[in-house]
DNA sequence: CGGCTTTGACCAGCGC
DNA sequence: GCGCTGGTCAAAGCCG
């Protein structure tokens, strides 16, 4: 039933709204397999070399897009990123972190991100602005993230590479974290997307690349996660048609004259799991936090859609002109659509400039908060002070006892495991790539970072094991457990968003109470 | 005090 | 040229 094509249409200049740039189902099943439905297992295990030929990934794809970008009339900042080859924006360790997993090859990649249903189809349609064809797969790249480094069933993951630094059997070169499940789609590109089967519990993501859709490299996913593997299971037949659009979107320098960019821009569009239309704000969208800091700048409606589109710019650093937005797709209101332009010109925020300011996202604990704050989950793990290395460790060990029964209560407890871990998947990788890939363009520096360093290295693998025996199984298999799923229950919905909810704050696991309060707020 | 959200206004690109 | 639309600005107010 499932075929594990996404077909990947280029198309080109699209302006029409972002709201449905990309949906993608995605199967969500126990690393040992516990979960995967029938179907997914049968295309992993019996077909996942013909599905992922079924990509059929053109030999001869058109070299990466070049953005454009250009324009003369580029500020200077965007000249910076012309010269930092804002092409590629995103495929830079120096990106958004939510997003720089993966690409790190310059090939555009596509993260399919676990999804709750067992029955994950992706349709990708795709448009690139240079190309301007409509054809499947015309350069679409779609890139399964390897597994951290070899949790006990990363074998299950079957990935394609081609042009990217994704290697297939090479885990430890490109640790995979929930990030890098995600869909990366090309920039300006319109995507449409059919398959999502279970909309509602749907996880996957796309991020538009810079360099647009070259190739597609398919990955069947069985089990969403098999210990960190995920698997893609595209289905191109499915029925429903879950209709992504990356517009181009349209990008105004700061008030300066003559200098709006459109179509050209380069952006990221990132689909994810609404968080619980409970936890909304009233004129807004949840946003998730990823590891940069975003401060609101504005909020408009769009038309077509019921759901305004809220503008985001980087607060980490005042230069920094990565931009994103956030806003509910239109077809699917469970399904937030984040389109990341521009890039960070700074190295992943410290904790301290991460943090700052942030704690009014957290609405205090007596459930107070203005009424803005306290609707507001943009940045709802993040908390002022950096927590001591006790408190870390507290809430590690927190993490490590969390029932693994998903209720009202234990959902955030799940939720802060898994994000803790994703954290420590974060830290792990860069610190492996900094000791294993010279010339690592990118290594995060932070204030304690040796000595955290240093212990996510010492307990990488132990944690390593306890994320297998965890937290990403315990969250997709009591979150997205086939029951649920069929169901539609609320618990099995529970904020799927979350899973890309990570704190400003990658170094300390100060997210415990925020997630609580999160999933608070939700219930 | 610094940073956040909210929100109306402003501005520019685009289509007609 | 005009109107529509989308992106950004910036003042106001809130929070810890």
């Amino acid at each position: 039933m499932c075929s594990l094509f996404m077909p990947i249409t280029r198309m080109e200049n699209y302006q029409g709204d972002l709201t449905d740039i990309l949906r993608a189902g995605s199967a969500a099943t126990s690393a040992a397999g516990a979960y995967h439905s029938d179907h997914l297992l049968h295309h992993h295990h019996q077909e996942p070399e013909a599905a992922a030929d079924g990509w059929h990934f053109p030999s001869d794809h058109p070299p990466p897009m070049k953005f454009s970008s250009a324009s003369s009339a580029m500020e200077e900042e965007e000249e910076e990123d012309a010269k930092d080859n804002f092409g590629d924006p995103f495929s830079s360790y120096m990106r958004d972190p939510l997003l720089h997993e993966l690409d790190i090859s310059s090939s555009s990649s596509f993260f399919i991100s676990p999804n709750s249903s067992s029955d994950m189809n992706i349709n990708i349609t795709s448009v690139d602005e240079a190309g301007g064809t409509s054809s499947t797969f015309g350069g679409a790249h779609i890139v399964l993230a390897p597994p951290p480094p070899p949790p006990p069933h990363h074998h299950h993951l079957h990935h394609h590479q081609q042009g990217g630094a994704l290697v297939d059997g090479d885990p430890i070169k490109r640790p995979c974290n929930i990030f890098s499940r995600m869909l990366q789609i090309s920039p300006s590109a319109k995507v449409p997307v059919t398959a999502c089967d279970s909309p509602l519990l749907g996880a996957a993501t796309a991020v538009s690349s810079p360099r647009g859709i070259s190739k597609a490299v398919s990955g069947s996913i069985s089990g969403a996660m098999v210990g960190s593997d995920m698997i893609i299971n595209g289905n191109s037949s499915s029925g429903k048609g879950c209709l992504l659009e990356n517009t181009g979107v349209q990008i105004s320098s700061p008030r300066n004259p003559g200098i709006k960019r459109r179509k050209s821009q380069a952006k990221k569009v990132v689909c994810i799991p609404a968080p619980a239309a409970a936890n909304s704000r009233p004129t807004g969208e949840v946003v998730p936090s990823d590891l940069w800091a975003w401060r609101k700048y504005g909020q408009k409606p769009i038309k077509g859609s019921p759901y305004p589109r809220g503008y985001y710019r980087c607060s980490s650093s005042k230069g920094c002109s990565a931009r994103k937005q956030v806003e509910r797709s239109r077809t699917d209101p469970n399904m937030l659509v984040i389109t990341y332009t521009s890039e960070h010109n700074h190295p992943w925020p410290t904790q301290r400039n991460a943090l700052a300011g942030s704690t009014r996202s957290q609405p205090s604990k007596s459930g107070a908060g203005s009424k803005a704050s306290s609707n507001s989950s943009h940045q709802p793990h993040q908390k002022p002070a950096s927590p001591t290395k006790e408190e870390q460790n507290e809430t590690m060990n927190d993490n490590n006892h969390v029932s693994p029964v998903i209720t009202a209560g234990s959902a955030s407890t799940v939720k802060e495991e898994f994000e803790d871990i994703e954290k420590q998947l974060e830290l792990d990788h860069h610190q492996f790539i900094g000791d294993h890939q010279a010339g690592f363009p990118y290594r995060p520096s932070m204030p304690d970072d040796q000595s955290n360093q240093s212990h996510h290295n010492e307990d990488f693998f132990a944690d390593l094991g306890e994320i297998e025996a965890d937290p990403l199984n315990l969250l997709f298999s009591q979150c997205f457990t086939p029951d649920e799923q069929q169901k539609g229950s609320k618990a099995a919905a529970l904020d799927p968003f979350n899973l890309f909810d990570w704190s400003g704050d990658q170094n300390t696991n100060n997210n415990t109470t925020s997630f609580g309060e999160a999933a608070k707020r939700r219930l």
